[in-house]
DNA sequence: TGCCAGGCTTCAC
DNA sequence: GTGAAGCATGGC
């Protein structure tokens, strides 16, 4: 167990900012999350002040750059359009928000199955997806699994498949796990390419437009200028924005604003801001 | 009970 | 290129 001091993270935030659905509250200042095939238990213990259940090495090796530890968000923050309440608004209310960096394969499907579906649905799906095909991890209380590489996937039959909730994704699923599989479709060529390119070639995965693009663009390539587009946001650029909000006003890192607005609007101080 | 959810594919025009 | 229909299922 290591202790770090860190600023602009807010761990409820984040959890609830639609971005992973993996991380469970454990209780007030504790939560615990699974990512790259490793269980991670974080607690707040004063202010800025965390605890992480690991040693110094996997803190340096996955887990600073997970939750993006080495940026300062508090430049972002700063450069906010003054005039913009709404915005000015947002991040206050989600200062401790940070864009995680999580494993494509996983960021991938868990988008995939993300489409018309509620947060805690998506939670629900990919819980019993890891849970069925993950591999297990044993922690002192309990056993997790890890989120179930593409060639567990594959090679579950397409009916049992079916029995997970994905409804109408269920193909989509099945057939990049295919795909991933017999390598006719090279998921870890994607970080060799430039953001355009990457982008593009997620395009090209049947089940995959543009909100999902950008969604794996910014919270696993960590191109933190997509702006993935949904409901919650559609209605901010609508009722706030007039319908066009300037994304290149904060070109660079327009997804933390982004973040920013989704976590906002979904709240019910936003529903007091918009009265 | 009915409505909505971090959208996409397909098909008409 | 744009617009609308159809889509499976869970959560509130």
């Amino acid at each position: 167990m290591i202790t770090k001091q860190i600023n602009d993270f807010n761990l409820s935030q984040i959890d609830e900012s639609g971005q992973c659905f993996r991380m469970k509250q454990i209780n007030d200042s504790k939560y615990y999350t699974i990512a790259y095939g490793k269980y991670l238990e974080i607690e707040q213990l004063e202010n800025n002040i965390f605890s992480f259940s690991c040693d110094q090495e996997e803190f340096n090796n996955i887990w600073f750059d997970y939750f993006d530890l080495g940026t300062d968000y508090s430049l972002f923050k700063s450069n906010i359009d003054p005039d913009d309440l709404f915005l000015k608004s947002a991040v206050e209310y989600g200062k401790g928000i940070r864009i995680l960096k999580q494993e494509l394969w996983e960021t991938l499907i868990t988008f995939i199955i993300s489409q018309r579906k509620s947060i805690p649905a998506i939670r629900t799906c990919v819980e019993s997806l890891c849970s069925s095909y993950g591999k297990p991890i044993k922690v002192p209380d309990k056993t997790v699994y890890s989120f179930p590489d593409a060639s567990a996937l594959a090679q579950v039959p397409f009916e049992e498949l079916k029995s997970h909730g994905l409804g109408y994704r269920d193909k989509y699923i099945s057939q990049l796990s295919s795909k991933v599989y017999y390598k006719e479709f090279d998921l870890d060529n994607i970080y060799n390419l430039n953001f355009n390119d990457a982008y593009n070639y997620l395009l090209t995965i049947y089940g995959v437009g543009a909100k999902i693009a950008n969604c794996v663009m910014l919270f696993a390539y960590h191109g933190i200028d997509a702006f993935p587009k949904d409901v919650w946001i559609n209605r901010i650029i609508k009722n706030e924005y007039n319908g066009n909000f300037d994304t290149d006003r904060y070109f660079g890192y327009a997804g933390v604003i982004q973040q920013y607005m989704f976590y906002y609007v979904r709240s019910s101080e936003y529903a007091e801001f918009a009265r």
